[in-house]
DNA sequence: GCATTAACCACAG
DNA sequence: CTGTGGTTAATGC
């Protein structure tokens, strides 16, 4: 049974200019599902026929490289998923897990293919989601390239605080070391000593995956000088 | 040479 | 799953 989309209070904003009409159609194609922690989402090379979007939920986008896991990103909802994979390949070249307990939308990617030809509007606000993530992603690349350790731990730190914890300077970290290793391109030994030395300097409190900020300037200043 | 940085390995909670 | 210590390799004075 599908649910009603024209009731939805977690709309995208893209989705908010559809009319009547048309979130009928997407009502039709759509399938909702509720997923636990540490299930998948999108399973890298295989088929995707779907556009996934994140009503509520933390996901982890990763891929598997030659060498070792790679996280690409951490994704919180609202938010879609799979659009670059689904448009632009014909298999997902990614995999999602999520890492909370999350609610994800399953659009058919015919539905979704005709809003964005028939609605200019709801298209706009796709490639503004598109381009957004896509600085987003320039940013982390250049940060995880140039930066050493310490600098990209923080800049983790801070990410997670202000974007994903919506500015809460005390988190519990959805990642486990070896995961944070993943998503900052360094090894779980260095992520752990790195922490412990924050810690030590009374810059973050560390509690297992219990993370306070302490000082945010100085981690501010880490980021940055790298 | 010497210092710094970080990966890899191993082992212990 | 984590934290620490030793070792090793690369890089930069």
């Amino acid at each position: 049974m599908t649910d009603i989309c024209y009731y939805c209070l977690q709309k995208s904003i893209a989705t908010e200019k559809l009319d009547k009409k048309e979130l009928k159609e997407l009502e039709l194609s759509c399938s909702r599902i509720s997923f636990k922690k540490g299930d998948k989402i999108m399973i890298q090379n295989t088929p995707s026929h779907h556009i996934a979007f994140i009503k509520e939920g933390l996901v982890k986008v990763h891929v598997m490289g030659p060498e070792k896991e790679q996280i690409l990103k951490i994704v919180k909802g609202p938010a879609y998923l799979g659009i670059p994979t689904t448009i632009g390949a014909k298999i997902n070249e990614y995999s999602a897990t999520a890492i909370s307990k999350s609610d994800v939308c399953f659009i058919g990617f015919d539905v979704f293919k005709n809003s964005i030809l028939n609605n200019g509007e709801f298209a706009y606000e796709i490639i503004v989601e598109l381009s957004k993530s896509d600085l987003q992603f320039y940013k982390k690349c250049i940060n995880q390239v140039q930066k050493q350790g310490p600098g990209k731990i923080a800049e983790a730190l801070l990410y997670f605080s202000e974007k994903i914890f919506d500015q809460q300077p005390d988190f519990k970290l959805p990642l486990t070391r070896n995961e944070l290793g993943d998503l900052t391109c360094t090894s779980r030994e260095t992520v752990s000593r790195i922490l412990s030395d924050f810690s030590n300097n009374k810059i973050i409190k560390v509690n297992k995956r219990e993370i306070s900020i302490l000082n945010k300037k100085q981690l501010e200043i880490i980021s940055k000088i790298g």
